[in-house]
RNA sequence: GCUCCCUUCGUCUAUCGGUUAGGACGCCAGAUUUUCAAUCUGGAAAGACGGGUUCGAUUCCCGUAGGGAGUACCA
């Protein structure tokens, strides 16, 4: 069966670039009737809160993204310390003291003679007496992964064949001088455990993943496919780490996003498919494929929500607003109407209640100087509350008739006039809805 | 510095050596419309640069430039 995951670390609320391979597992995993997982990578306590994760797991259920099963990695450290122990039994984990510093300058020693800053293995040399003299004089050390140092090769389900030289990457350090997990042993673990058989993650994983896949190997388990995704940039190409702030999943929300807005743009973009808005979750499900993704870094452009938005907000059903518009206050009685006309000009949900601050308190009349005659004479001729449908037609012909004016001079200073706004809906189907007159 | 990935209209992309380089979004124009929107029709718009290979390069190779990522006792 087709098992994915999403692990988020709960540091901080979701953004963009979180739900793009949070996703793109979803729809794998539903696209193959498999299993979607949902991790919570908690091993650093340090930064790690019940908050976010309480905030991760909202936002993935406004947006449907529903998970099969969850699970958090601070549960799990028992099973890490199994797995920690199967690798020092096969030789290839062993125990180092250099301190931050030390590892540091030996860095930019390296980098000094223009050599790759590779971990020198000095700790490899290290006998059981000189281990025993540090633990003394230092106490417990870190632990590294010892890679074979061949080239490691996979094929991405988006990138194609990657390969990288073991030798070219530091043995990696699965567990800190004092004692906590670290990343890449919980996360292969954890795929392990789980019977992971999909990863999909952003391509700032691809060397992360050369690596675990010699640990997957040297834990006798199966290797899961792996596809790395290109990350978002801003419009102008710059990190858009720089700019998350504002595109987190809550900021998006409250900013009055629609979930299928946002769903249909980060499933297609940076795909040969064109970004349009998807009836449901099922069409995003049906149309998706890894094949279709590029690997270039892909431009995110916020301001395209808007539009995704706005045509779904225009598409809802009056059953489907019904709850938003009593808590504006509307009246059940004409509130079908009323969602009906202020539909096909609200951008988001919250524009319902623009129209029907203008629908209940009316509009401070928008009066041209010249037009200021033309207005009086057709005020004159307004008939008196309550309108009906008809009632915007017939005063506009009988005004015409009078006036001599026709077309956009004709009916848009009396648009103004009633409703303080060059646009808006359709006047005859708006006219009766209008209950109160502030144009005296 | 080193490693990996990338570079086609403004944007996302198609093209498995020979195409008038296609589509979508956006943009512009026209039609329609009492406004805006929507819709329809039409239009402008691209192979980073330099070398090769080839009868022929957007496509294959090398280089340059540019972009992204990694290079943590973070994830």
């Amino acid at each position: 069966m087709t098992v994915t995951r999403f692990a988020p670390s709960p540091t901080g609320f979701l953004h963009v670039g979180n739900l793009r391979t949070a996703l793109f597992n979803y729809l794998i995993a539903r696209q193959q009737g498999g299993q979607f997982i949902l991790r919570l990578d908690d091993t650093d306590p340090e930064r790690s809160t019940q908050e976010f994760a309480d905030a991760i797991k909202e936002d993935l259920e406004w947006l449907g993204l529903t998970w099969d099963r969850v699970e958090r990695q601070s549960d799990r450290l028992d099973r890490y310390e199994e797995a920690a122990q199967s690798l020092r039994d096969i030789d290839r984990f062993y125990e180092c003291f250099e301190t931050p510093t030390e590892l540091d300058l030996k860095r930019k020693k390296q980098l000094n003679m223009g050599k790759p800053p590779v971990y020198d293995r000095s700790a490899l040399a290290l006998s059981d007496a000189d281990k025993d003299a540090m633990r003394a004089d230092r106490g417990n050390g870190h632990w590294r992964f010892k890679l074979n140092h061949a080239r490691i090769e996979w094929t991405d389900g988006i990138l194609g064949d990657i390969s990288i030289d073991a030798a070219s990457v530091s043995d990696p350090v699965l567990i800190r001088g004092d004692g906590q997990f670290l990343y890449t042993l919980a996360s292969v673990c954890d795929d392990v455990d789980f019977g992971v058989t999909h990863v999909v993650r952003g391509s700032d994983h691809v060397t992360n993943t050369a690596t675990q896949i010699q640990i997957i190997e040297a834990m006798s388990a199966a290797v899961p496919s792996f596809a790395h995704h290109s990350l978002l940039t801003g419009a102008q190409g710059e990190a858009l780490s720089k700019r998350l702030g504002t595109l987190s999943l809550r900021d998006l929300r409250a900013q009055g996003v629609e979930p299928m807005a946002l769903l249909s743009l980060m499933a297609r973009l940076g795909s040969s498919d064109a970004v349009e808005l998807a009836g449901s979750m099922d069409e995003l499900v049906e149309g998706f494929a890894l094949s279709k993704y590029g690997s270039a870094p892909t431009k995110f452009n916020g301001d395209d929500l808007g539009p995704l938005t706005s045509r779904y907000v225009s598409s809802l059903s009056y059953d489907a607003m019904a709850d938003d518009l009593r808590a504006l206050g509307v009246p059940d009685d004409i509130a079908p109407a009323f969602w009906d006309v202020a539909r096909e000009n609200s951008d988001t949900r919250a524009d319902a209640q623009r129209w029907w601050a203008l629908c209940r308190d009316g509009a401070e009349p928008l009066v041209d100087a010249e037009d200021a005659e033309f207005v009086a004479t057709a005020r004159g001729m307004l008939p008196d509350q309550p309108w009906d449908e008809g009632t915007w037609g017939a005063w506009t012909a009988a005004v015409k008739e009078a006036t001599g004016r026709k077309g956009r001079g004709l009916f848009m200073p009396l648009r103004k006039a009633l409703t303080g706004m060059a646009h808006g809906p359709d006047m005859g189907r708006l006219m009766p809805l209008l209950q109160t007159l502030k144009w005296s």
